[in-house]
DNA sequence: CATATTCAGGATAAAGATATCTCTTTACAT
DNA sequence: ATGTAAAGAGATATCTTTATCCTGAATATG
């Protein structure tokens, strides 16, 4: 439902926020978060684009988020890779009358609107505090990579 | 989000129970639902194959939904051409202790959760009811083709 | 300044979703 | 029985998503 892109660029944002201020490359990004290292840089690429992360290029060099993770919801990462639609007129053509769209598509419109509030009601910070294991592979308590 | 061919199927199933006990061509479906007949005859045989329709060969032919549109919900049709994939593993590995998702997964499953639930509660006789416009260019009261 | 490190961007490849076409099979009507 | 209307099924084409690779540009460090 949510893209293999939408998926990985989640996983960037995580670990970013749990690496505060220090910046992150690339490749400890992917190997943290299992991502395939070429496809993570085009979508960090993307994070930047839509200016959720800063980057820092050369030595010392890598990806940080851009604000508060407390103030960054699920929605964002997931807007910012592949732009999140809702059927805003008919899907089936009458653009005329476009603003009324039939009852199944008011009905999905509406199922992707309480998805979206959903994601737009998450911040990346719960997801860091619930129950502390933000990715499956990071240890309870211990320092990780 | 929803697949194309998802959107495709629903609308399909929706012209079905607007057309109760008369048996419907691909050619008939896709004319009314815009959907591309060729593309639509393959998604007719998955909705039949799933035991959503009946189909019948020959003249006066097509297919036919084979339970009261009462109790066939929106998932249905949706689940039979893309099953609907819950995140019951960590994605990232971890297969051992692959039971307890990390917190990113378990919000993630928790929202395709609550979009499974909205999908499995609303029938297509809802769809139809509601409003009376259930596919856009439908006239209000009309008998239509 | 030289060099190593890192991101940026473009070109390309592989896989999956979407769409089309053709031929076969089934069933009805005469 | 024969012709015609329909679905079934397989092969193929196109487009999008996912993934890889390579070269260039920026930046810190010595």
């Amino acid at each position: 439902m949510l893209s293999q892109t939408a998926e990985y660029a989640l996983r960037a944002v995580v670990h970013l926020a749990r690496h505060p201020g220090e910046p992150c490359t690339v490749d400890s990004i992917g190997k943290a978060t299992k991502v395939p290292l070429s496809y993570l840089a085009k979508i960090m690429q993307q994070l930047s684009r839509a200016g959720l992360t800063t980057s820092q290029r050369g030595l010392h060099g890598g990806f940080v988020l851009s604000k508060d993770p407390a103030t960054m919801s699920l929605f964002e990462p997931v807007d910012a890779v592949g732009p999140f639609r809702r059927i805003l007129v008919c899907p089936m053509g009458i653009p005329e009358h476009g603003q009324g769209l039939c009852s199944l598509h008011k009905e999905l419109d509406a199922t992707l609107e309480a998805l979206e509030l959903r994601l737009r009601s998450t911040t990346i910070t719960e997801i860091i505090a619930l129950g502390n294991r933000p990715l499956c592979q990071t240890p309870l308590l211990a320092g990780n990579s």
